[in-house]
RNA sequence: GUGGCUAUAGUUCAAUGGUAGAACACUGGAUUGUGGUUCCAGACACGAGGGUUCAAUUCCCUCUAGCCACCCCA
């Protein structure tokens, strides 16, 4: 902006309205979009936990990180996730692009790693191929709690291996994941059969609802389900609806042998494990391409009742995670028949989950080390010692932007420093330098020489070794 | 897509038909070489539009946004 303007009108005439004043923060033009959100420092300590947890399990299940593009065609959902299903049909991010093509902000993972398994021909590679997963997904849903339009999730999956120890591995990640972050899940889980299996129980399974009128006791949205998609006539949560289903066929009954010993063996191996599973009959996925296996990572209930003051309000308990066998999938998607299996959970969830059970974040046990100056002849010279210090592996801080003692270790408590190193224009001369210990507030001037041993005598064993490394 | 609740400072919340206040946070100061406790000072807010009224942040309507629930999902 032109100087004179600057000066003859500080503000308001000349100033566009949006520059000039700094309130319209809550009717702001530029605000972010419905349903998304800022990460901020706090809270992406948070992320960064669950970033690492997740990045550690993976690892020592053997499993391989993959990343996919954010921008798929919309034609790999339609074919994969379904045509029919919400995601699809109602909360897809599409858009035609500049060159004319149908694109979608992808929705969910497994589709985009079905794709990369065929297109980079990882039937080539030894089976099983075993990846996971970590990015952003997009929905165009309305936002409520921990439903947001853009969430990250920790997905796995499993390419080219029937066995039921597969499907049991994940679940045990599953499950391991959130026991080690201290939150108590139930695994729910349930079997869907092979496809002619599901086939003959929706059949069953509509005869049943037609008998004696049951179907005009229904719910509203049960009537919808009636002919949609029945299979969701089991986890409707309206009293009438339920009491309907309690003489409802069961799917279990209706797995041919196969299936049924792959689910009695995904059970079995849980047992050992130890893994608490509730076999839920009634569960069932929104997703097409699921067959056998399906599971949900659900709260525990006695989450439920933290609630001090008051009668606990019962919170809706949605699912962390969930996922399933779609062994039909891959030769769908044009690739070889492939068995697999793979399962999500969506990191915003359990965050506000760690929120809500005040799981403290452990702190890092290393201990700060701040350095501070006064005068520019002092700086030059910590400056100097910053780096020296940063690559000998100290954990060191610093605010030389600042040229006051005062705010500097104002800064250094902010950040909960231990010590404190503090030259001046005098210590400079003597080739000193002050050690404050900020918790007790005594300081001592020593030797610039003995940094490193005082440093060391003060910090203990554990920092011994970092003066080894440096060497 | 349907329904309920809410909208005041950076945050969490007050009060009020007539000049909007606190706490925390922020900036500066209390011997210009010393943080955390204390004291003082300062900056920062009534989501937008319309209506009723002499007068609206307050009452009414609309819009927008947020939260929550249903649907569905992580």
């Amino acid at each position: 902006m032109p100087k004179k303007e600057m000066s003859k009108n500080n503000n308001k005439t000349n100033i566009p309205k949006e520059e000039a004043d700094h309130k319209p923060r809550r009717d702001n033009k530029h605000a972010r979009l419905k349903g998304m959100k800022d990460i901020l420092f706090d809270e992406y300590r948070y992320y960064n936990l669950l970033i690492n947890k997740a990045n550690d399990l993976a690892g020592s299940y053997g499993f391989n990180r993959i990343e996919t593009p954010v921008l798929e065609r919309f034609k790999l959902y339609e074919r994969s996730t379904g045509k029919d299903t919400d995601i699809v049909l109602k909360e897809m991010y599409d858009f035609i692009d500049k060159s004319g093509d149908k694109i979608a902000l992808r929705p969910e993972a497994t589709p985009s790693l079905v794709r990369a398994y065929i297109e980079h021909g990882m039937f080539n590679m030894p089976q099983p191929v075993k990846m996971y997963w970590l990015g952003p997904l997009f929905r165009h849903e309305k936002p409520q709690s921990g439903r947001y339009r853009q969430h990250t999730q920790f997905d796995l999956e499993i390419f080219g291996d029937p066995s039921p120890v597969a499907d049991t591995q994940l679940i045990l990640i599953a499950y391991n994941f959130f026991s080690e972050l201290q939150i108590n899940v139930q695994v729910q889980i349930n079997s869907l059969g092979d496809p002619e299996d599901r086939e003959e129980y929706i059949a069953r399974l509509m005869e049943f609802y037609k008998e004696r009128g049951k179907r005009s006791k229904l719910c509203n949205d049960c009537k919808r389900r009636f002919s949609k998609n029945p299979l969701r006539l089991l986890d409707c949560k309206e009293p009438d609806c339920i009491a309907i289903r309690e003489d409802a066929p069961q799917i279990v009954d209706f797995l041919a042998d196969n299936a049924r010993d792959h689910f009695i063996k995904v059970l079995e191996y849980l047992d050992d494990l130890e893994v608490p599973y509730n076999l839920n009959p009634f569960l069932v996925r929104g997703l097409d391409y699921y067959n056998r296996t399906v599971f949900e990572i659900t709260p525990a209930i006695d989450d439920l009742e933290n609630n001090e003051n008051g009668p606990a309000v019962q919170k809706r308990q949605i699912s962390l995670g969930g996922g399933g066998r779609y062994d039909g999938l891959v030769e769908k998607m044009g690739g070889r028949p492939t068995p697999a299996c793979g399962f999500g959970l969506g990191l915003e969830r359990v965050v506000q989950k760690i929120k809500e059970k005040n799981i403290p974040l452990h702190k890092d046990k290393e201990p700060i080390i701040f350095l501070a100056q006064l005068g520019d002849q002092a700086r030059r010279k910590i400056m100097v010692m910053f780096e020296e210090m940063r690559r000998g592996g100290y954990k060191v801080r610093q605010a030389f932007t600042k040229d006051s003692l005062k705010a500097q270790l104002e800064e250094a408590n902010r950040i909960g420093a231990k010590y404190s190193l503090i030259l001046g224009q005098k210590e400079l001369l003597d080739g000193t330098i002050i050690i404050r210990d900020m918790e007790s507030g005594t300081q001592e001037v020593i030797d610039m020489k003995k940094i490193n041993p005082e440093l060391a005598r003060r910090l203990g064993e554990k920092e011994e070794i970092i003066i080894n490394n440096k060497q």
